[in-house]
RNA sequence: CGGGGCGUAGCGCAGCCUGGUCAGCGCACCUGCCUUGGGAGCAGGGGGUCGGUGGUUCGAAUCCACUCGCCCCGACCA
């Protein structure tokens, strides 16, 4: 071990021995500043924008180690333990069980199911010393499975739910906002395993209520949302997601039927078009390319065109085609025809003869795709022809497509399901849930048998939540100017007591009254005793974050009081000082009731 | 992977355009005095291969090339 120089002090020191006793549990507790590690900082790394990153940096909860790898200090490691015990408590009331599968797997076992060959450099992959593949799990549905394969044989051995909370290892492309998005997290993921479609609908709405308890008992305001399935396959999906600017999703939500989903899959009713009559003609359109731009020079609004764009998928191009002023959501796409791509200037020009801005519908033999919205109507669109444009195309009659929902929903667009206005928020993913059915459990031999004897595969579900990811959301969602404003429900401490003369023997003997007192009842404390002024301590108390604050300094003892600071309101109010503790408390339960929810 | 930006003391930054007392500022840190309810004051002090490598030059933090790392936007996100 290397020493250090003399006369360098250090401030990383052990907790108190009073904690340590209570460490197995992480709950209770109580910690003194002045022997912890909480290097709070002044001013902002450059390094962060998002609140939550900055916050978190500052009042000393993170470290970076390396792009999308970062550092639970305790603070930070105490929040994340508070979000675990919360969902560990909302699984086992719904009879799930933790388990901990490894985080290093042999790649035969995904290779069963196809996914080592579909992932790509998202996956972490190595050898080991005998040159066998093996990857990093970004996820557990394969060996979950396989375990299920081994040992579940019988319908009276379902349903099941396994879940743990482990790290999960991919190789981001962006890592991202601090701890919103890095390349090691820790995920609580759940697995169910059910005999038919009815058990997994069970099993599913299980961990809707589940995560609904969770994520108000952690304080945050969120939706449950209609998600793509994806890749993970599978019948349904949705996903929890907390509002934030810092977000990296957008939803679109109905106000009046409560129609929720990620806009990857939204369905909208753009604004109807204006109808126009048009004769059929070819017009020459010199360099005028785009839709605004041939919009502008024929004197007709983007609505009354139609935007050709083409895209290459593994199964050859395909012609998308939209409604001028709308824009192509291209996961909906992809849905549809796969993995794809827009297509390359030279690609467009080989594949369709023309070059981009002047493509259109007519006498096309690729593949072509419409969004819904151009069924009706009347229409301006590329010629195929260099300098050219069609007036008057009508859908049906000059073209034939595919029709699908391929447009991306907007604000103001109507609600497909009642017709009121979407409204569009950015939000945050904290978790998701997805029916899986058989996508596993087939490929992995994971059957079990009925009562007539007859094998059938296991119907599955998966269940993710992202406490690293809570954890910031919360802090999106509740910090002021003066630094971070944790939710009661998974602050590091509930309450954190300030001594402000560190030399007057009454400040210290009553806060360390309070300081036992509390703990003695349950409560989780920190205690601020380091030998600053007290401006100092103000400052940190604030950025920290702890709900509460005891202050108590020569001024209010004198009267006989110490002040009670809510860290939320900034509203103080006194209490006696003989026997504060006990009030404290007092004030401390009553506070602990959740205070956001499904929003 | 495409676009943009940034690497100078633990943190935040100036200096770079126009090479030459440019190794500088604030905070933090150490010592002393003083102060003690919202990041005090004064005095003194320690700390930096200017991300790395190679070039241009009499001379490079500064110009050029390459490289590594980091951040932001986009793509991706199983």
């Amino acid at each position: 071990m290397k020493r250090r120089p003399e006369g360098v002090r250090t401030r990383v020191v052990h907790c108190d021995v009073g904690f340590l006793k209570t460490l197995k549990t992480f709950h209770g507790g109580h910690m003194r500043f002045s022997k912890t590690c909480v290097p709070t900082l002044r001013e902002t790394p450059s390094e962060a924008e998002a609140a939550s990153h900055r916050l978190l940096l500052r009042a000393g909860y993170i470290r970076r180690l390396a792009s999308g790898l970062y550092i639970f200090m305790p603070l930070g490691w105490r929040v994340m333990e508070r979000i675990n015990a919360v969902i560990r408590e909302e699984m086992a009331r719904i009879g799930a069980q933790e388990l901990l599968l490894p985080v290093l797997h042999p790649a035969d076992i995904w290779q069963k199911t196809g996914r080592w060959f579909e992932i790509g450099e998202e996956m972490f992959r190595l050898r080991d010393r005998t040159g066998r593949d093996m990857c990093l799990g970004m996820t557990h549905e394969e060996i979950m499975t396989w375990l299920a394969s081994r040992e579940i044989r019988s319908y009276r051995e379902l349903p099941q739910v396994w879940y743990q909370i482990q790290t999960k290892l991919r190789d981001e492309a962006r890592p991202k906002s601090g701890i919103m998005r890095t390349r090691e997290f820790i995920m609580k993921d759940s697995y169910s395993f059910d005999r038919d479609e009815n058990g997994l609908a069970r099993s599913y709405s299980l961990h809707e209520e589940a995560y609904h308890r969770i994520f108000r008992r952690c304080g945050l305001r969120f939706y449950q949302v209609e998600s793509d399935p994806g890749m993970m396959g599978g019948a349904g999906a949705h996903e929890f997601m907390a509002p934030s600017p810092a977000g990296e999703d957008d939803i679109a939500l109905c106000a009046s039927c409560g129609y929720a989903a990620n806009v990857e899959l939204a369905r909208s009713v753009p604004p109807e078009a204006e109808p126009v009559e048009m004769p059929f003609e070819e017009v020459h359109t010199p360099g005028k390319r785009t839709v605004q731009e041939v919009s502008a020079f024929l004197g007709l609004s983007p609505e009354h065109f139609i935007k050709s764009l083409l895209y290459v998928s593994d199964s050859g191009p395909v012609l998308v085609l939209l409604r001028g002023d709308q824009e192509l959501q291209e996961r909906k796409l992809q849905r549809l025809v796969g993995p794809c791509r827009p297509a390359r200037k030279e690609e467009v020009v080989e594949i369709l003869g023309v070059e981009p801005g002047f493509i259109g519908p007519m006498g096309q033999q690729v593949r072509t795709v419409a969004d819904e919205v151009l069924r009706e109507g009347v229409y301006v669109s590329g010629a195929n022809r260099a300098d050219h444009h069609v007036k008057g195309i009508r859908p049906g009659r000059d073209f034939t497509a595919e029709w699908a929902d391929l447009h991306l929903a907007k604000a103001g667009d109507g609600c497909s399901a009642c017709g009121s206005p979407l409204r569009i928020e950015r939000v945050i993913e904290i978790g998701n849930i997805f029916k899986l059915g058989t996508k596993y459990s087939v490929p992995l031999k994971a059957y079990y048998l009925d009562e007539n004897g007859k094998e059938h595969p296991i119907v599955m579900g998966s269940y993710g939540i992202g406490p690293a990811r809570i954890a910031a959301a919360a802090v999106e969602q509740n910090h002021d100017d003066n630094g971070i404003i944790w939710p009661e429900g998974i602050a590091p401490f509930d309450a954190m007591v300030l001594p402000l003369q560190m030399n007057s023997e009454d400040v210290l003997r009553v806060s360390e009254e309070i300081y036992r007192g509390l703990t003695d009842r349950g409560i989780d404390v920190f205690i601020d005793d380091r030998d600053e002024r007290a401006g100092v301590k103000f400052k940190d108390a604030d950025l920290i974050g702890i709900p509460l604050q005891v202050i108590v300094g020569e001024k209010g003892l004198r009267d006989g009081v110490v002040e009670l600071k809510t860290r939320r309101t900034g509203e103080k109010r006194t209490v006696k000082a003989d026997d504060a503790a006990g009030e404290i408390a007092e004030v401390i339960r009553r506070a602990r009731q959740p205070a956001a929810g499904s929003a």
